[in-house]
DNA sequence: TTATTATTTGGTTATTTTGCCAAATAATCT
DNA sequence: AGATTATTTGGCAAAATAACCAAATAATAA
């Protein structure tokens, strides 16, 4: 693996990454139902505002999602609708999992 | 968000979590176009072989791939193929930023 | 202009993740 | 049995992440 394959691997980390929190999966998530303000996450969410704040940066720093400031608040909209497929595949992984689970309970 | 739902929410975010990292992205990659035994990963990664086999264990744990020992060698294999569909994604987000990028230095 | 509301930024601490080394296990070979 | 090879496990230090509080910014309202 050269240095170009390296910063390409790194560079798809980021956005892995980026998803990999459950706050920050949620309102992905929510962001694929149509734009949301900060407020209306901070309505929601037991956190800080400021956490909030912090892990729409992350989302938007991986291009996931992009911002508008509208009079005093700011709207985040989903920029790549596929990360909802994302979800698709995780939860295949977990049912599979769930599977093995309960077939090594019965038998 | 109630109990229940948080806990589903973590579930997935472990799935994410396991593929978050630049080694472990690669190695289900490898691993998509056939098994490999943990040998190979060692000789061609730049890591302790501990460290490769902790990576391992942890995308294992995290129900995306399985193992099978034969004779001294541990093989492994991609358990969801779904999970190179994660790729396609994360390369859509990656392009949309470069362009993004080329705008801002050009307009 | 001052006050209020919405959000971001800076700083600090706690937690998690990563990676290496050394030691333990397991299978095969001599 | 003892030596060798392949892999996992335990432990520790460094790095990255997360969450809170306080302070800064920005837009609007009074």
């Amino acid at each position: 693996m050269n240095k170009q394959e390296k910063a390409r691997y790194e560079a798809r980390t980021q956005v892995l990454k980026a998803l990999a929190h459950p706050t920050r999966l949620w309102m992905a998530e929510q962001l694929a139902e149509g734009e949301r303000c900060v407020c209306e996450f901070v309505e929601v969410i037991n956190a800080d505002f400021s956490t909030i704040s912090k892990h729409l940066t992350v989302l938007k720093q991986a291009g996931i999602v992009e911002d508008e400031k509208r009079g005093k608040q700011v709207f985040y909209r989903l920029k790549v609708p596929c990360v909802l497929k994302f979800v698709d595949c995780v939860d295949a992984v977990l049912s599979a999992q769930a599977k093995e689970q309960a077939a090594l309970l019965s038998g």
